[in-house]
RNA sequence: GCACUUGUAGCUCAAUUGGAUAGAGCACCUGACUACGGAUCAGGAGGUUAGGGGUUCGACUCCCUUCAAGUGCACCA
């Protein structure tokens, strides 16, 4: 619609000798109870038309009704220009843009962008906040690339600490050498377990001590399994053969178990980070920060920066003791990271409990001046909650990733069964069925929301089927497919139809706004964009279904076009929902 | 206590970034082709956008304030 902004510049300059910035044209789409598609809010020329908002539409409408063939119509109701873009126009924008093999395909950009997203913790399965994150990388990863990014998808595991200590000792302690061979339980879970268990016998201890006459933290310290796992960290941070040995083949358990729950996730990564590598990093950084000033160390050693001038606190960069904190590794990571990619952009997708860790980390490289330091965003997403409170890992309390999902499929096969559509599908073609659909389902109920909202959740009312949900449009596209194999179309832009109807040209008109929707959710870093916009074509797909008949269409030459209207509709729900990395059925 | 985030129909979410009468889905009520797939479509009812004040042609959106919820404020990660 760039052709129209131009012109209002025209219109302006030539009717009030006024130059405005295209920036300065606010265009909309108009709003369905009026006449057009294309609006131009007139409020802000009045002040250099030195005329009423209406006299001002009329007279850019005119200017621009002569000047452009595309402008059919236009009205004014109060300060809102509405236009009527020819049909002609639309349906040269079906043929030459949409039809085409490469609609919102972006060229590239030439800039480079990295998503880290997952970093999972290697002493527990993963779980629904997980899987939020995991759909949220993936899905703004893929946005990225459909905008022209060259994307590098990045995944840093935390793999050591006193927490993966908790899992092996509780291991050694009650696990009899159980293997997931010779337990049978996924890897991940098997560790889990421990754990849990590890947690349990550590609260036993607690209130043996308090009972005792300890005070609560007293007993939290002087607990022996707590004391032990300590014990165990010093040991493998001193290289210990013993314990490095069990902490890589536990580790290895749950990497094979993460696997196979990315897999049915459908999220990858281009390249592994992991901490047990990184986690003395960052120091020469504080080196360099002393030198040039930007961090100050006090009496006893420790170092910090001082970010009151920012409106923050002081922060601790560097232990007295010379060891690393938090911080320190961040800043490390972030610099081996560019070193190893010089992207342009890096996002980190992590929940909102580490708002203020990513502000603070952010402006600190910004501070040292290092290179990629604009280019940094916290992807930052609000918890996901259950009727009964929060998710406590450790209390068991949480709704695991690979149950979620196999309930989901669960779910979407007795869906499918009711509706007795699928009995002549082969047994294989009906499982991968119901696995599109129980992800489709939960992948768009997840995804539709504003990431920084939090979400509820309720496992016993779980996911919908109906109405704004993954299904609906995977069911509006397999319908569209039906439709398509029973005429047995072909792509054609040779078709000459000069007239469209309302939901046809409504139709087409979403369907142009394709490509910016891409670049706005790439802007954003929102799937949720995608997420509607599709969910909005779909609607409306729907709507001309049941108005307009296709394959019983009044000539030939209307059924020609309607089909390829349709095949272009299916092909951007296939990509929207792409996007958002949930696949679509070709029949369900 | 301080900082950040959120608050929209009974519930789950939108609202083109300051624009028209705040829109969808679920749930509730009424209807729809004797089959291009009813996991659909059309309609009804449901709102003091948490409360109050301000800014302007115009405010869910910006500013101030009160309230509610969440998160963060470790020489933990």
């Amino acid at each position: 619609m760039n052709f129209i902004i131009d012109a209002a510049v025209k219109a302006i300059k030539h009717l009030y000798q006024t130059d405005v910035e295209p920036a300065a044209i606010s265009l909309q789409e108009t709003r369905k109870e009026f006449e057009g598609q294309i609006t131009i809010v007139t409020f802000p020329f009045t002040k250099f038309s030195r005329k009423g908002p209406e006299q001002t539409g009329n007279e850019i409408g005119e200017y621009l009704k002569n000047e452009l063939k595309e402008v059919g119509e236009f009205n004014v109701i109060k300060g809102f220009l509405n236009i009527s873009i020819t049909d002609e126009y639309w349906i040269g924008q079906l043929y030459n843009q949409i039809l085409p093999d490469d609609f919102a395909i972006a060229k590239p950009n030439g800039q480079k962008v990295m998503v880290e997203y997952s970093s999972p913790n290697t002493n527990k399965p993963l779980h629904l906040g997980h899987i939020r994150n995991n759909l949220l990388g993936y899905s703004v990863s893929q946005i990225l690339a459909a905008a022209g990014y060259d994307v590098v998808k990045v995944n840093l595991v935390n793999d050591r600490g006193i927490h993966i200590c908790k899992s092996m000792l509780a291991w050694q302690m009650f696990g009899n050498g159980e293997t997931p061979q010779s337990s049978g339980l996924k890897g991940d879970h098997l560790v889990g377990k421990y754990y849990v268990l590890f947690d349990k016998a550590y609260k036993a201890q607690i209130e043996e001590l308090k009972s005792e006459g300890q005070t609560e933290d007293e007993a939290k310290k002087n607990a022996p399994v707590i004391k032990e796992a300590q014990q165990m960290l010093q040991k493998w941070e001193a290289g210990d053969k013993e314990v490095i040995d069990l902490w890589k083949t536990m580790n290895e358990w749950v990497y094979a178990g993460f696997a196979e729950t990315y897999k049915q996730l459908g999220v990858n990564f281009d390249k592994y980070y992991y901490e047990s590598n990184t986690y003395l990093l960052g120091k020469d950084i504080i080196e360099e920060g002393l030198q040039n000033g930007v961090f100050f160390k006090k009496a006893d050693g420790s170092v910090w920066i001082d970010l009151t001038p920012d409106g923050l606190d002081e922060k601790l960069v560097l232990r007295s003791d010379g060891t690393s904190v938090y911080m320190t590794q961040d800043l490390g990571t972030a610099q081996l990271k560019y070193n190893d990619f010089h992207m342009d952009k890096s996002i980190y997708v992590v929940g909102n409990e580490q708002d203020y860790h990513f502000k603070v980390l952010f402006l600190i490289l910004r501070k040292l001046g290092k290179a990629g330091a604009d280019g940094l965003f916290h992807l930052s997403y609000g918890m996901v909650d259950l009727p009964s409170g929060k998710m406590k890992s450790r209390e068991g309390t949480v709704v695991d990733a690979d149950d979620l999902m196999l309930e989901m499929e669960t779910t979407a096969k007795q869906h499918t069964e009711a509706m007795g559509k699928v009995d002549v599908f082969a047994e294989d073609e009906k499982l991968q069925l119901y696995h599109t659909i129980g992800m489709g389902a939960l992948k768009y109920f997840l995804l539709k929301v504003d990431p920084k909202k939090r979400l509820l959740f309720d496992p016993n009312e779980s996911v919908d089927f109906q109405g704004h949900t993954g299904p609906f449009i995977q069911y509006t596209h397999a319908r569209i497919k039906s439709v398509l194999s029973r005429a047995d179309y072909q792509p054609n832009s040779n078709i000459e139809i000069t007239e469209l109807a309302g939901v046809e040209r409504d139709l087409i008109v979403l369907l142009t706004q394709f490509p910016e929707v891409i670049g706005a959710a790439a802007n954003e870093y929102s799937p949720a964009v995608i997420a509607n916009y599709v969910y909005e074509l779909a609607k409306t797909y729907n709507k001309f279904y049941h108005e307009k008949s296709i394959l019983q269409a009044e000539d030939e030459i209307l059924k020609q076009f309607r089909l390829q209207l349709s095949a272009s509709s299916a092909k951007v729900i296939s990509r929207g929902m792409n996007l958002l990395g949930i696949d679509v059925p070709e029949r369900m």
